[in-house]
DNA sequence: ACGCGGACGAGAACACTGATCTCGACCGGA
DNA sequence: TCCGGTCGAGATCAGTGTTCTCGTCCGCGT
């Protein structure tokens, strides 16, 4: 007799049913639900040490075996690999989003754009370059497989939200000009109105598009010195780095 | 009796020693040497096959198997898995360097700067999206204990060099102006200075970083269109990418 | 307080993978 | 012609993700 039902999504047997919260509905404060999250968070932790040094490619059984376990038993937590890799790019996501935001709150003199957008920028580099292997699995090539669930999104947007945030606060206090683009694409309109509406609903369209400039430069720039495409070129990457961003504060007009 | 001696750069037996022409000296024009190559070329046109539905992770047996061989075959014409992956680096480098220089050399009218580096901005983005495989292979993460041999640097170069080339036409027929530079960290300056000398020997250093600076905003683009990240936020990806490089376009003086 | 059901972890198994080694067979070049 | 080197097949090894089964054990509801 088996000792739990069918997956009633699936409709299999299911040996194993997906984890994370093996049971929707049930005191969230209980004891095992509480041993349930201290394993998961060392799952995770215990993974995040091996991703320092195997990459996008680490070992579910490496993972389980540093712990003292079996592979099998990661499945009582994880429903696959790529659930744990998932739970982790979270993760980072969040951490990223996370330094951009002290950076920006570290910076006293709220009406110095300028050093709030670089404050923000370093703060991003400075943590990719500490956590190389968790930029990589974020910003990198994605798994082929993998499509990223909807759980992302929502901590994916941090860190754009900070830089946009910068550029609201200085429009907000007027000192921030439009650039005002007149001949922009009419689609392009409408995704840029709907960003807008759920990020910063007085933002012109023109610096929100001038706000995505920035982030996609911010990103190529620290994806190609830590993916190696500046390697045998450019040694300098402190002074590199801040010149490209001291260029985008300019044209942003900070 | 061993068929082929010691390795002589490992010393060890060597089974199968290394590769990619078996023995160095030998008349290349040859039968043997032909088939080879053809054998060679097939291998990387199915692996290359692959790609595109496997990502990075291909499988050397399924490439294998696809040409009705055994894995082990194989490795008589790469010496492993990275290896084949380096030669689709390579190979991919120069399409991507191919498809810019195209590009350029597409726009008839040589004084049109800003149509030119435009032209090959959309060239590499469209050369991306119909080889998104090999893009993630070159611009993604790298593989965790891979490091990209010297081979590559060559081919690498070809793409900022064909951007590098706009800015440097330019200069040379007088209609670009030097941004002129004052406080550059020195160390900058050095990488500047021997960057300058293998491709561009007049162009002044504030406007070969402006071109680095170009080149960045370009892959940075790009991969976060292939790699998802524009997903759930952005969907006119063609006016998109074509108002951010031409808001670069108007950064560059073109 | 007690007993039961469900969560847990071990272990075996399956279908894969990259890599190595051995061994015939073949055939281009001298 | 004939021989040596190249080739491809097959077996093998270590390792992987995933699934399934089966005891055990303990927190929870009664």
């Amino acid at each position: 007799m088996p000792t739990e039902p069918p997956d009633p999504a699936t409709g299999r047997p299911a040996g194993h049913r997906t984890p994370s919260e093996p049971r929707p509905g049930r005191s969230a404060g209980s004891i095992r639900a509480r041993v349930r999250a201290e394993m998961v968070d060392e799952i995770k932790a215990t993974a995040r040490r091996h991703l320092a040094t195997d990459g996008a490619n680490l070992s579910l059984r490496a993972v389980a075996r540093d712990m003292g376990m079996v592979s099998s038993a990661l499945y009582r937590y994880f429903a696959s690999r790529d659930d744990l890799l998932t739970a982790l790019i979270i993760d980072a996501y969040n951490d990223c989003g996370a330094a951009a935001e002290a950076a920006d709150a570290g910076v006293a003199d709220r009406a110095d754009l300028a050093g709030r957008w670089l404050a923000v920028c370093h703060g991003v580099r400075h943590w990719a370059l500490a956590h190389p292997a968790e930029y990589a699995l974020v910003f990198g090539s994605p798994v082929p497989g993998y499509s990223a669930p909807q759980d992302t999104v929502a901590a994916a947007a941090r860190t754009p939200a900070a830089l946009i945030g910068v550029l609201a606060d200085g429009h907000a206090r007027g000192a921030l000009a439009d650039p005002g683009c007149d001949d922009v694409d009419p689609a392009l309109r409408t995704d840029l109105a709907r960003i807008r509406a759920l990020i910063a609903p007085a933002l012109p369209e023109a610096l929100l598009a001038d706000g995505a400039l920035g982030w996609t430069q911010l990103f190529g720039a620290v994806s190609f010195e830590l993916f190696g495409q500046l390697n045998n070129g450019v040694d300098a990457r402190d002074a590199y780095f801040d010149h490209q961003m001291r260029r985008i504060t300019g044209l942003l007009g900070l």
